[in-house]
DNA sequence: TGTACATCAGTGAACGCGCGTTCACTGATGTAC
DNA sequence: TGTACATCAGTGAACGCGCGTTCACTGATGTAC
């Protein structure tokens, strides 16, 4: 795709021509392979505009991977449906749409999480950041609320394992580079059956809360 | 550190010192960062000179997240220490032994993990790789083996499992970087739990097993 | 023990290249009156 | 409706820089006899 249509001397829409250009890239040649200049040229447009919309490369990088977040949690709060039809369920199919996320947009991906963009440097991406795993978080309350007090494990605990185990199976298995370990099985099933196994070591999952009865 | 100590006009040991060199580079600016030109510099020797050693800079790379996988898998066999004093212990050694390693050699973890090296066209990092996962692996069929037969998990997903978590756990949270997240606990802390919920739902963990007992 | 010679591991200069960023500029757009 | 003008978003040339890699070379080392 070219992001370089463009009607006359002004572009128009150059902003956005940059970041698809910035993704184009990084699909192709992964995040050390992006410059500026070559996103401009992408853009169709000299080496100097992009500094009319971004104060330096790490800038474009960082607004590339604020919308990554955006669209991560877009598609997470879509496959969470408030926790229809039931908990577990839901909680499912919120880790198959990180690894759908990091499958179908692995530019965006590398953006949000191979750059080593400083994230206290752009207080947008972090709140951005957080607002994604906010959603995981909320999730993992409602699970836990289901518990019998006793047993009750800390929700933002349960999150963050959560995250972590996809987000290592995201990275290790889902690359879109050759870089990609490969895997007897697919990264849904894996992760699918961890977060089924590390549910039931609280009781959950099983055939418990499964068709939306609160019953215990 | 400086690794261009030299007498003469030979170096005597530029193969080492150019890989020390590396992981200076990538310690301070991460492997985005590395150049060859520069790791000669850093060596004390002529821009041209690493090419004696090292077909380009893409080989360099390589043989260090070689050796970095070999030092892994030296520190997680002493961790795991033929699964003594028992095996749920020392399976969690194994996890903090995986997260020290991330910790206390970042630039050889990034080597390994964040430079896109295609595996397949380096042979023997994929073996070193492969190695350092069959510790992980064996130690899962030991422990999977204690279970009886009719909830034993397969090992090879155990440990699948328990990589995956942990290199998620280390990628966000240890990052020597300012790319890391931040974390109401210690990473150690957040693995421990997990591996220990992770086994539960098997019905080890707990004191079924500690003590060294075979009892079940 | 001495010497001729092969081999090895460096040098240093050069190549072509592309980068990030700045600068004074200019063409296009839109608004006030 | 027309015009003067401010503002904006581009240009294009230039800066200094460092890179990866190749090449013919040379100084040092070690070995055969």
């Amino acid at each position: 795709m070219s992001w370089g249509e463009r009607r006359g001397y002004h572009h128009g829409n150059l902003r956005e021509a940059l970041v698809g250009a910035t993704l184009e890239l990084i699909a192709e040649k992964g995040p050390a392979g992006f410059t500026v200049a070559e996103a401009a040229r992408l853009a169709g447009v000299s080496p100097a505009a992009p500094y009319r919309h971004f104060r330096d490369a790490e800038a474009l990088l960082a607004e590339v991977a604020l919308r990554g977040f955006e669209q991560l949690s877009a598609s997470l709060s879509g496959a969470w449906r408030d926790g229809r039809p039931d908990l577990v369920t839901a909680f499912e199919a919120l880790g198959r749409a990180y690894l759908g996320f990091a499958r179908s947009e692995p530019a965006y991906y590398a953006a949000m999480f191979e750059t080593r963009i400083p994230v206290e440097a752009h207080p947008d991406l972090a709140a951005a950041s957080d607002h994604a795993f906010g959603l995981l978080r909320h999730a993992a309350e409602q699970l836990s609320a289901q518990l019998p007090k006793p047993e009750r494990p800390p929700p933002l605990m349960m999150a963050l394992h959560v995250w972590a185990l996809s987000h290592g199976i995201a990275s290790l298995f889902c690359r879109p580079d050759r870089a990609r370990r490969s895997l007897p099985m697919s990264a849904e099933e894996l992760l699918e059956a961890g977060v089924l196994l590390y549910l039931q070591s609280f009781g959950l999952a099983g055939s418990k809360l499964r068709g939306g009865a609160k019953s215990s």
